[in-house]
RNA sequence: GGCGACGUAGCCAAGUGGUAAGGCAGAGGUCUGCAAAACCUCCAUCCCCAGUUCGAUUCUGGGCGUCGCCUCCA
């Protein structure tokens, strides 16, 4: 089976196919600095993570490029609130932003281009849009004119008659040919200069709208089209909109040729997670409350489809700690346990088809949390088969194939533990002298002890295991 | 007002025209010094109504409900 993505270009799945052979060129549009990164911005992110993780187990070679918005509207007023320039007010949030990712493992991309260090990117395309008569300038500022593009509203599938009617007329306060033009470039105010958001252009000085850096970088980074773009649905209108706009009226070429957008995480109220309506979540404030992020991690893209609303709460993230646990665990088990002498053959056909039937489910437009399903599935019997000594070497590879081809996509299991450490190895020693002269008393005082710092101990007839926790007295939120 | 999505067990969630994966939580067991882990058993007829069909949760129409986009937003 073939990789087949939702495209919502054409509103329907599609047989994935790259320009150039073996090698994928995707622009994934990334966090606007002025802040923390919160929950749902990050299902975003980790979704990109998951599309790239698939297509490199597809095969394919995959240059990625995500952009840093560091100037926007938002930029602007906190940096002059905060009386500093814009390059130090995003400075922490950038950094935040790296941090957060890397602990929710997420590959890095191969580009993260920023906004203000490719203004004469931007420039340049905006005079051409200007020479070609796509956009206009007015009273300094810059205008994408809508009318000179036939195809806008094709992504969003909204026409332009719906678009006026939805228009507030508040905007009507700058000098616009049609309400829904866009800025590309607006004139430096008087601020603006002092927190260094003003830059030369021909078309006078200036910063560049919003829109305008994707379309300039993304072909600075992977040219006039890219194979895949992903975004938010929220950025689909009228962001992406306008980013084929600008892009295809200045390249004369097809922007992207596959649309991919990630659904909404919701509050534990169902409201949908937004930075401008006031309250939401970041990575740090879940992780204060307890939670481990590899199991934000696998909340954020295993627990729902991408295409699915998706309602952060503490049970489904309870949940999803547990699953990390359970597959944690079993891989830890399959790896430690003896091989038995002869293989089961039924366990060597399950897992065979498990593994056909998850890779088919991440085949079919990502569809994680199907391929998990099957997953756990086969782990329940598998256990059962370890239960009775049954798993011999080739089950144990091909279990140990499995659970591969999941972290491949989960990057859960794999994930390093911290090395065995010296004074936890003496307290399990000097327990099980405890238990060997059925001091009972002192055995669970050790235990104890140790789970209370976040070890957890574990008897078995193999001997003693430990492992992270989360600490007692940490309370999910 | 325009466009669109969704409504599956206490919670999360996948899915197919032929009698509903999986996880969490819960109940009862096996194992264990006690635990933990693991395993076993139990726990839904898929919002409502009508239609198409031999047969619909899955298709069509209507209704009710929830939500998103149309404005900065992942």
């Amino acid at each position: 089976m073939t990789l087949r993505l939702h495209n919502t270009l054409t509103g329907a799945k599609e047989a994935f196919e790259p320009l150039e052979k073996g090698h994928v060129r995707m622009y994934t549009c990334g966090p606007t600095i002025w802040n923390y990164a919160h929950v749902g911005n990050l299902r975003s992110f980790l979704f990109y993570d998951l599309v790239r993780r698939h297509l490199r187990v597809s095969g394919y070679r995959v240059t990625h490029v995500m952009n840093l918005t560091d100037i926007d509207d938002r930029i602007l007023d906190q940096a002059m609130h905060a009386g500093m320039s814009i390059g130090e007010y995003t400075k922490p949030y950038a950094t935040a932003f790296f941090e957060d990712m890397a602990a929710l493992r997420a590959e890095r991309a191969d580009h993260y281009p920023r906004a203000t260090e490719h203004i004469p990117e931007m420039v340049e395309m905006i005079a051409t849009l200007l020479e070609r008569g796509n956009a206009y300038a007015a009273d300094g500022d810059v205008y994408f004119r809508i009318a000179s593009f036939p195809g806008y509203g094709a992504l969003s599938h909204l026409d332009r008659a719906g678009l006026r009617a939805g228009a507030r007329v508040a905007t009507d306060k700058y000098d616009k040919e049609n309400v829904s033009d866009f800025a590309l470039w607006k004139k430096a105010q008087p601020e603006d200069e002092k927190i260094g958001a003003a830059w030369d252009a021909p078309f006078g000085r200036g910063r560049p709208g919003w829109h305008i850096e994707c379309s300039a970088m993304s072909k600075r980074y992977l040219g006039d089209t890219l194979d895949i773009h992903a975004g938010g649905v929220d950025l689909m209108f009228p962001h992406h909109e306008n980013e084929i706009a600008q892009s295809e009226a200045a390249n004369h070429q097809q922007f992207a040729r596959v649309w991919l957008h990630s659904e909404h995480l919701f509050d534990a109220t169902g409201e949908k997670m937004s930075k401008s309506a006031g309250g939401f979540t970041t990575l740090r404030d879940l992780v204060e409350a307890g939670h481990d992020p590899l199991a934000i991690r696998f909340f954020l893209i295993a627990n729902a489809h991408y295409r699915s609303r998706l309602r952060l709460s503490s049970e489904a993230l309870h949940a999803a700690a547990e699953q990390v646990r359970r597959l944690r665990e079993f891989f830890d088990r399959v790896e430690r346990t003896p091989s038995a002498a002869s293989d089961d053959e039924g366990l060597e056909q399950k897992t065979a088809a498990v593994r056909a039937a998850y890779r088919e489910a991440l085949d079919d437009d990502l569809n994680l949390p199907q391929g998990i399903g099957v997953v756990f599935d086969l782990i329940r019997e598998a256990n059962a088969a370890l239960d009775s000594d049954q798993v011999g070497p080739r089950n144990k590879a091909s279990l140990l194939g499995l659970i591969d081809d999941v972290d491949a996509h989960l990057d859960v299991v794999r994930a390093e533990e911290p090395g065995l450490a010296e004074e936890v190895e003496r307290l399990i020693g000097e327990r099980e002298s405890a238990r060997r002269a059925r001091d009972f008393a002192r055995s669970d005082q050790i235990r104890d002890d140790l789970r209370r710092r976040g070890i957890a101990l574990e008897d078995s007839k193999a001997g003693v295991r430990w492992r992270r926790v989360a600490p007692t007295g940490a309370e999910r939120s």
